[in-house]
RNA sequence: GGGCCGUUAGCUCAAUCGGCAGAGCAGCGGACUUUUAAUCCGCGGGUUGUGGGUUCGAGUCCCACACGGCCCA
């Protein structure tokens, strides 16, 4: 891959004065018969098993071990007969290398002076020692490029703006250690969230993302075409349906984290790809599901803070500790409004309290809709500690199994985390008669334009025929149990989020 | 979808009433054998997001578009 760029598509003349001397300098080295993109160079130690090996050398010390490390140059300051490099590795860690004429020679030095920059990736081999002033140093015997950089890196001590940061992730990586850090702490998390399934004998699965019928959700699909079935397919919305199919198959303990793709508005909450966990089990009701459910961000706030008291990145203190708050979807909204509201509340008195709210509502509206705006509106934004929220409107929830004995709701709750939506958990529904019932209306719905609504899973339906047991299922967004975790936006913890092309 | 704000050097940002487009860092040349955002001397670096318009003169005013941010729906 060493071809020439087209002199039309990138003249030389039309590129940024740094760039161009960087070129300049690769092309010199080449010249010179030296590689500046060398296929091996020799490590003996990484860096921070340096750092780890030395934790606290007085300073001058000369310790006699000769070493070879590699590193991103991030900060360098050239003297007259000494020069000082910062090496960066990969995890964040740094040590510096020291060039020094007695060591290296007068042409290796002037070499240094001349052809590296901030940004290369470079090799020494030498001493280990610190510095007069007590920094962990290589003495350089030698050194060799190990990469050319041939863009400048931005400057260390103000912040990226945001869209570089987003758009150039790979810069943003490089220069700012909080970003490699997240990117550590969602495998962290993810990781937690595996270990705690596996001590549950859950067992992982991969679903379809390429799916025939989009269902699971109330979301509006990305459509994509199979050239070899001449047909179009849906990016799956969620993996509900299949995990369900996984339990009817006796899988009784099943667990997805995988990918959602939701054709909808993106902001500081919401990707259009996003990760899922999404879990179900066979002879558990939503109350068991709550409690594992809690147990698992517990467990993975343990895993990340080592406590479930901790401090978000912006300052504020988050407790996850002890047991979770628990409201009512119906008695809450009841106290809220003042008066009793329930399932059989008719739809205009809704509509009013509505709209003495200023809720912005539309006509199509069912009744639990307007019952679930004045929760969100008068509830879940006041609440700050983990909170389960239980029993919702049934004829919202058209894949949720009714109240064991209270008719006309669902068996449902959400979970809240400083007043944003963390997760949410069922008694899911089985009777595949009733399921087919709901589908059909949604499938009316869809004929009627609602894009967000569901498709008669003909394949699905069939599988409940069978005989599913009774089950719980839960949805947690891996993304947003991140930022719950660290205070950030979705844009930072996702490390390539879809951006608008430049 | 609507409203408001923004887009200037590699990066982060200035530029008064419409009047020579600037700083810090980074870069280039030079000095310096213990630096930590080194210091000192000198020097370059711009299609001011794109396309139109007004004007003797536009980064600045007007229109359209692109991208981004905030608020609303």
């Amino acid at each position: 891959m060493t071809a020439e760029p087209l002199a039309s598509a990138d003249p030389e003349d039309d590129v940024p004065e740094q760039i161009r001397v960087r070129r300049e300098k690769r092309q010199r080295l080449l010249d010179s018969g030296q590689d500046a993109y060398p296929v091996r160079v020799a490590v003996s130690h990484s860096i921070p098993a340096l750092r780890a090996a030395h934790p606290d050398l007085a300073p001058d010390t000369a310790t006699g071990q000769i070493v070879a490390v590699a590193g991103r140059v991030i900060f360098a300051r050239n003297t007259g007969k000494l020069c000082f490099a910062t090496l960066r590795a990969g995890d964040g860690s740094e040590i510096q290398a020291m060039l020094s004429l007695e060591k290296v020679g007068e042409e290796r030095l002037a070499a240094w002076k001349s052809d590296v920059d901030l940004g290369d990736h470079i090799g020494v081999q030498g001493e280990v020692i610190t510095s007069r002033r007590g920094e962990l140093s290589i003495l350089a015997d030698t050194w060799q490029l190990a990469a050319k950089s041939l863009r400048p890196l931005p400057v260390a001590h103000k912040p990226l703006g945001e869209e570089t940061r987003v758009r150039q992730r790979y810069v943003d990586l490089i220069v700012r250690p909080q970003a490699r850090e997240v990117a550590r702490l969602r495998v962290r998390t993810v990781a937690s969230l595996r270990e705690s399934f596996i001590r549950r004998d859950y067992i992982e699965v991969e679903t379809p993302m390429l799916q025939t019928m989009h269902g699971g959700a109330t979301a509006r699909p990305f459509v994509t075409h199979s050239n070899a079935f001449g047909i179009d397919l849906f990016l799956r919305i969620a993996p509900e349906l299949f995990l369900k199919r996984c339990v009817v198959g006796g899988i009784d303990r099943v667990f997805e984290i995988n990918r959602n793709f939701r054709n909808e508005g993106a902001d500081s909450t919401h990707s259009p790809e996003f990760a899922m966990l999404e879990f179900y089990e066979a002879y558990a009701d939503y109350r068991d599901m709550a409690r594992t459910t809690r147990e698992l961000i517990q467990e993975a706030a343990i895993a990340v803070h080592g406590s479930l008291e901790f401090t978000l990145m912006d300052g504020t203190p988050r407790d996850l500790g002890g047991e979770w708050d628990e409201v009512y979807v119906y008695p809450s909204v009841s106290q809220a409004v003042g008066r009793e509201i329930t399932p059989t509340t008719p739809i205009d008195e809704l509509r009013a309290l509505c709209e003495a709210a200023g809720i912005r509502h539309e006509k199509t509206w069912v009744a639990g809709k307007y019952v679930e705006e004045l929760l969100e509106h008068y509830v879940v934004e006041h609440l700050v500690r983990p909170t389960f929220v239980y029993d919702y409107p049934e004829d919202t929830s058209p894949l949720v199994r009714a109240h064991r004995t209270q008719p006309g709701v669902v068996e449902k709750w959400d979970l809240y985390i400083a007043g944003s939506e963390q997760g949410t958990g069922y008694s899911e529904l089985v009777d595949p008669v009733i399921q087919r019932e709901r589908l059909v209306a949604q499938s009316a719905l869809k004929a009627g334009g609602d894009v967000e609504a569901m498709q008669v899973d003909e394949d699905f339906l069939r599988a409940l025929e069978y005989g599913m047991p009774p089950s719980g299922g839960v949805g947690v967004g891996i993304d947003r149990l991140l930022m719950n975790l660290t205070g950030l936006g979705i844009r930072e913890t996702i490390l390539f989020p879809l951006v608008k092309p430049e």
